[in-house]
DNA sequence: GTGAAAGCGCTAACAG
DNA sequence: CTGTTAGCGCTTTCAC
């Protein structure tokens, strides 16, 4: 592998012009750029990340973290991200979190120690303790998805209020006032969101909420298929049922299946994020997407304008939130007597 | 950041002394040792992993490249491989080459510079060049998924003509003689399998196949959306289908639906590979799946093992091959009149 | 068993 | 505009 000095002895030069010359083209005459250059291409030098790493504090490397990486939400997010900063020339190390707060903690310490330019992260902590324990990480830090109070960081996600609220209005339009909400994993932010935008709506139109008919589905397929379960065997079974999310959707209408409740005839469902499938899949559900591609974008170019000093570094985080979009299924029907 | 020096300092010896106490703490007395990992421990010593590779050549990054991140199938493997080396303390690089050889090859050229320590890659080129382009990679390498003529490295994947064989003779059992199959990508290891393992079979059967039945769905899914159509519309229809991907399958499937063909009823479908949430896509699909996280964990533990040398560095390329399992839906059914 | 010394390949003042 | 000089933080012989 060749390296700066046999670029510098080819071209005659020291190794800092050369070192110039790639990295500020501008400050080296055009001769001696010129020559350097043709040096570099005739000993096939490529710059080591590792070494410039090392001496400059600073790489060429993101990591992008978030909860579970199998769920076509984040993979969507997670390839326009790679895009994103391949353009830019920098590679992403993903990973994993599972949403364990001790996990997320062991994997931002491993990207720390890589010195990695700056993190996307999908948090999945909260707490005093939780906030303090980024004061660690000097990199830019973008948040996406879920956002923690009082930690000052670029955030990046969707309405998640207003997609409850959307989804509310629809069944209570249809006439539904019996509605069953299977909620995330306690104590994250989109989850309250979702679940207020729920309540508020029903309260708005004068609908005090039964709070068993919240059932807790913590983002998961098992669960959500065992409070779906749950709800849909009460006697005093709710008209409609709004799953918020992606994968607990599909696991409420596997149970309605499996249960033998015609849907939408006798349970509409309505849901929060979609799947890539969604066209196969039937009945068609009602639901409010968010537009992973675009969160990844904006994620990634907020984060690489960090990275490059666009936005003065200390500039207090902003929030980006986007407004979901309503789909209207027919998983969804007016209530019947 | 605390240094080696600091800790060296506050320990009473030399810096080499506290780079061996932990690399190698067999060769350092076991007082030494207590009073290194003791002054470690009081200025919050922890390892720079950039300067370690630079001293050392190696890393503890790997890199993973795939054709398509937010497919499900390589979601689920990029899931346990990420879980494998997280365990064995490595970051895992991943990169979507889009299944364009240029991209893959400027990726390939990236993870060599950062000097990972191994590579995991679903390649998406072939040839004799293309073979040579890997001679400048130094190390450790498992292709997955896709197979290189030529290339010696070690290859984990799924029995691709047997899946193909398993769906033909299914299909054939319940009658169906005009079968169309939705092919992927030309030249691709696991197209040419696939497409092998249908025609085997068939004329195994005594049966010639129409080679206008076999479209070119490019495993993309607007291509086999197309195909599906072309096959679909055709006055001399195939009583069958099978979709060799999980995506031209749902492709498929919505060309049915679109179309209005009753499936099983007029149309059979079959499809290699599974998507999540199978159960809610109705009809459910007859396929055969690969074990996406079993593979993942193969590819991560043969990788990590040739990079630990646990593998003679020189041994040659094995291939690990997995048989794929049949599972019945009800998108196939008997040959009606 | 432990330390001194020479790098790994590059960046970044600072002179000239 | 270009060269000199220090490192960045660690690994790795090679003596002691």
């Amino acid at each position: 592998m060749a390296t700066i000095r046999d670029v510098a002895r080819m071209a005659n030069v020291s190794i800092s012009t050369v070192s110039l010359a790639f990295s500020a083209p501008g400050r080296v005459s055009a001769e001696t750029l010129e020559r350097v250059q043709r040096a570099a291409a005739a000993v096939g030098y490529a710059a080591n990340p590792v070494a410039q790493s090392l001496a400059s504090g600073k790489s060429r490397l993101i990591g992008l973290v978030v909860a579970d990486i199998s769920n076509p939400f984040f993979g969507k997010l997670l390839k326009e991200v790679e895009r994103c900063a391949l353009t830019a020339g920098f590679l992403v190390i993903i990973s994993d979190s599972g949403g364990d707060p001790a996990q997320e903690r062991a994997i931002l310490d491993h990207l720390n120690g890589q010195r990695v330019a700056g993190i996307i992260l999908s948090p999945c902590g909260n707490g005093e303790a939780y906030v303090r324990s980024f004061d660690e990480l000097k990199m830019p830090l973008v948040m996406f998805d879920q956002k923690v109070a009082g930690l000052d960081a670029d955030f990046v996600g969707s309405d998640n209020r207003l997609a409850s609220a959307m989804l509310t209005e629809h069944l209570l339009q249809l006439g539904h006032r019996r509605i069953g909400f299977i909620a995330g994993t306690r104590d994250l932010f989109t989850t309250r969101e979702r679940v207020r935008g729920f309540t508020d709506t029903m309260a708005a139109s004068g609908i005090e909420v039964d709070r068993s008919l919240i059932a807790d589905g913590q983002y998961d397929g098992e669960r959500a298929y065992g409070a779906a379960m749950r709800l849909l065997t009460r006697p005093d079974r709710p008209s409609a049922i709004i799953a918020s999310s992606n994968v607990m959707a599909l696991a409420t209408l596997q149970a309605i299946g499996d249960l033998g409740v015609p849907c939408p005839e006798r349970i509409s469902l309505a849901s929060i994020d979609d799947v890539p499938w969604i066209n196969v899949i039937s009945p068609r559900l009602t639901m409010v997407v968010q537009d992973a591609t675009e969160l990844g974008r904006i994620s990634a170019t907020r984060l690489l304008d960090r990275i490059g000093g666009t936005i003065p570094p200390k500039a207090i985080g902003e929030d980006f939130v986007l407004t979901p979009r309503f789909i209207l299924g027919n998983s969804s029907a007016p209530l019947r007597a």
